[in-house]
DNA sequence: TAATAATTCAACCAAATGGTCAAGAAAAAT
DNA sequence: ATTTTTCTTGACCATTTGGTTGAATTATTA
């Protein structure tokens, strides 16, 4: 039965397209209004849907949110792979902090549902940010920790060097705005926002005394 | 009629003392939920008054809301002033960065608040950004420009270097139950937010290159 | 081709919410 | 003491919103 394998991927294909199509209009929607600010309504004129249509593929509202949450998560551990330990320091912390550069300016969305979260008590990502993050975060703690004690880079707490890149990086997106206004209302250049990354990899490479063996950028 | 000012004094404290209440009640609401997620019935609750009292001091959510933001702004504006232009680079900093940081533990409320504002697209705060925020920050460019023209520093962006303070500074604020999971639920210790404050200082200092005649914080 | 399963969508419903109102209680002014 | 003003509050209303239903349409299978 050759045909058997298409059929399967064609039924599936309906059904997975049209929650990617819905999945990324919740994206953009619940980025920009919010848990309670987000209606249904509003995801399906964004998804160019009925309604109806959206509850037949995502029952409640909230399995539609943890749906995009999950979503955004799964994209995150890819850039949480940029913090290898396989490299100097300056090294691994470069590519890191530009990835997470890179994924503030090319997929901001993800960044700003995730503060949201966030400053909402983390309801739904409790479990997650207990698990996986925070596995993730004592792992890359004890690699740092480990650069410290070989007199690699300065005596820092790890935490708070890592929650700092977090923090920079992640602000280029959930206040974008805010920087855009900063900016006399135009979004930053490619320019502009290149000066950005390598002054922020500058700044805390040499702050924790990790850019010795590096060429500072000019 | 000396009594005159005592009538007026006393005329406005209920209504001082009533809209204080409800300002600090839809605070905590609002930073909590959000714009859209807040109620005037939660608010009510939280101020343990009835909903319509709360319509008799604030005609409509709208209203209550820009004077919530008024009342963060008329805040801010103290922290600001701590980045003067009196001494040396690395005591500005150092001086400015502890205040915003004792802010974010004292106070986050409003930095959650700002931050939902900003991710929604500042809809209440266009004007106030672009106005007071804006000036403040074109000023302190024009002094942090001036200690890299002078050799006080190294040539980095000013730009760049007051969004990192900010991110990071108020990312203990808007990031706070984040933070307390990651820190194994619980909140961090006196102790631990003592050990942030000064690697932050330490590392911006020491990575701007304006520590050389400060000593590094043991 | 006939039957079955998956998908679309207008119309509908109950609960929640922003906001109103009018009547009573307290305070202030005369 | 009484009139006027300010303040309080339960009851009410229109709109919005999360969610349902059932019939029509399209795709899949036998």
């Amino acid at each position: 039965m050759p045909l058997n394998k298409n059929k399967i991927a064609h039924k599936a294909s309906i059904r997975k397209k049209n929650e990617r199509l819905i999945l990324n209009a919740a994206e953009v929607i619940f980025a920009a209004q919010g848990f309670k600010g987000t209606t249904i309504s509003k995801v399906a004129q964004q998804a160019k849907i009925p309604k109806a249509n959206i509850y037949y593929y995502f029952p409640t509202k909230d399995i539609l949110y943890s749906h995009v949450i999950e979503d955004i998560c799964d994209f995150w551990l890819q850039s949480d792979d940029f913090f290898d330990d396989l490299n100097s320091p300056a090294e691994i912390l470069t590519r890191y902090i530009n990835a997470k550069m890179d994924f503030s300016r090319s997929r901001p969305l993800g960044s700003r549902i995730w503060a949201n979260e966030m400053i909402r008590g983390a309801q739904y990502t409790k479990d997650y940010v207990n698990k996986n993050v925070k596995n993730w975060l004592d792992d890359r703690i004890k690699i740092i920790q480990r650069w410290v004690d070989n007199g690699d880079i300065d005596p820092i707490d790890p935490r708070t060097l890592i929650y700092m890149i977090w923090a920079t990086t992640q602000h280029y997106a959930d206040f974008g705005m805010q920087i855009k206004i900063l900016n006399g209302n135009k979004q930053l250049s490619d320019k502009q926002f290149e000066t950005a990354k390598k002054n922020i990899v500058t700044i805390i490479l040499k702050g924790i005394g990790a850019s010795n063996n590096l060429k500072i950028a000019s």
